[in-house]
DNA sequence: ATAATCTAGTTACTTTATGTAACCAACTAT
DNA sequence: ATAGTTGGTTACATAAAGTAACTAGATTAT
């Protein structure tokens, strides 16, 4: 039923992005290795959706997860190389955010 | 509920790009004006979505609607500098996925 | 005159994705 | 024994997206 004339790497690159709160956990990976519930916080985003993410990004070799035996439990993940890479593609978001974003059009009204 | 630690403007950004289509869109606009059955067909979209997709685009300034009264009616649509201003962004998408996505794991499969 | 064609959508309906809140296992501290 | 910890899962509700049929207003074909 698709037919795109869209380079099918391109798009597959495109998809990712357009899932809700990909960007912004490998935005957060960015600052450094982080724990399960240090993004949940961060971002802002349900346990649920956060589990969906993180296993979608560690079966595209984005993200990898670490356990810890410990008591309880330390889970710690982090940004491969390829997750690594995303870093510009971010930086130019926020370039762009910070030159066109107005104040009042910004999202902060979502946070109610 | 949502208590995220990170900036209102790049939020905004980031979630106009984590739509489904709205990169896709501003890709292909990126190649120039185009009409709504060029874009549709270009990318894929449903009529609905692309619609909505344009009418969103529009109230944030990042596209641009002409009509021309002719018969068949006219529209085209095209970037603002707000919208060109995104070429960066899509551009690190590319270079990302040319280096990153392996033909195996791209979204043509999703063509069927 | 009537039917078919064109563009740029809209409408009703179905399926998928996301949000919400309660719950779980394993272990520790009290 | 009970509560607290982490990193989730489960069931259910709502929102977003996909599908296909349909519309307006004008033209063209039969």
């Amino acid at each position: 039923m698709k037919y795109s004339t869209i380079c099918p790497k391109f798009e597959k690159a495109i998809s990712l992005l357009s899932q809700r709160w990909t960007g912004l956990v490998i935005y957060q990976l960015l600052l450094g290795t982080q724990r399960f519930s240090e993004i949940q916080s961060a971002v802002g985003i349900s346990g649920k959706v956060l589990s969906d993410r993180l296993k979608d990004l560690e079966s595209q070799g984005i993200v990898k997860r670490e356990v810890f035996p410990e008591t309880p439990v330390i889970i710690e993940y982090s940004l491969t190389e390829k997750g690594h890479a995303m870093a510009p593609v971010l930086k130019e978001i926020e370039n762009w955010s910070q030159h066109w974003v107005t104040s009042e059009e910004d999202a902060s009204h979502e946070l109610d």
